[in-house]
DNA sequence: TAAAACGTTGGAGTGCACTCGAAGCAAGTA
DNA sequence: TACTTGCTTCGAGTGCACTCCAACGTTTTA
């Protein structure tokens, strides 16, 4: 806690970085974990203090949101590294990038009819509960 | 094929049984993952030949849409069991039955709405590569 | 009848995404 | 100073959901 208050950059609520327990913290991730993504390249590399601790910034915190977005999609880990790959290999890879994003995307929203459609047969299932019959199966 | 044709019931599309490898045809999971849902007990017990080869109803198959439901909903087998073991244990575990179906419906309904939230960072990225700047991060 | 195709079993192996443990160094606290 | 807490690394372990293998029996096709 005392290193929050001696690392604040001021009192607007951005911070110059953040120790790997506050990350976890923040991200739900464990550090284990954290550690994990940047071994992996899953993570650009991160600061180090001066005795070679990490110290994450605002921007990381940033791409861990977004890669936890990604990870909500299902999207594996591998393709998640290819996409940071891409973002570390500069400019001349963005079409790539919004390629890689749009399949994406397209992946969420069939994903989401798929489960509107599971919906619908819960809902039925359910009624059929709701009333006082037995029932065939299922 | 000639299978097929033997064991057909009539013109009407309905069969008497299938095969193994028929099911996994019509359900898109492997003969393998067949066996193994019986043995972990997420099947009822299939019907077998004078041989000892399953011969899955109409009724199995039926179960097995509504098992495949369930699991894009993202389920863990372990639950399915469960639920399946209700089902065998007959009539007075419909209350439990309607409950855990109710929970998973919660579970589809903010399992879509994660989605969703997903949906609009990803379209926000999409026109972010859309534009021809640069871009700062991710 | 011979060959090919499909079925059976138990148990071991795979791939993914973590998750943990051990051993050791560094910083802050009583 | 002693203790607590947190950090480091590497490598091994875990849990899930399959997935495959070997060895063998059965059924269909040529």
């Amino acid at each position: 806690m005392s290193v929050i208050a001696s690392t604040a950059a001021g009192r607007s609520g951005t911070r110059a970085h953040y120790t790997i327990s506050e990350v976890a913290a923040l991200t739900g991730l464990s550090a284990h974990t954290l550690r994990w993504y940047e071994r992996i390249g899953l993570m650009p590399h991160v600061d180090r203090s001066h005795t070679g601790q990490r110290r994450f910034t605002e921007g990381d915190l940033g791409w861990l949101g977004f890669v936890g977005k990604l990870r909500l999609t299902g999207m594996p880990v591998a393709d998640m590294v290819r996409y940071a790959e891409l973002v570390r290999e500069g400019d001349h890879t963005r079409e790539e990038r919004r390629e890689l994003l749009e399949a994406t995307r397209r992946d969420v929203l069939s994903r989401i009819t798929e489960l509107q459609d599971t919906l619908a047969v819960l809902d039925i299932k359910i009624s059929h509960y709701g009333t006082a019959c037995g029932g065939t199966s299922s």
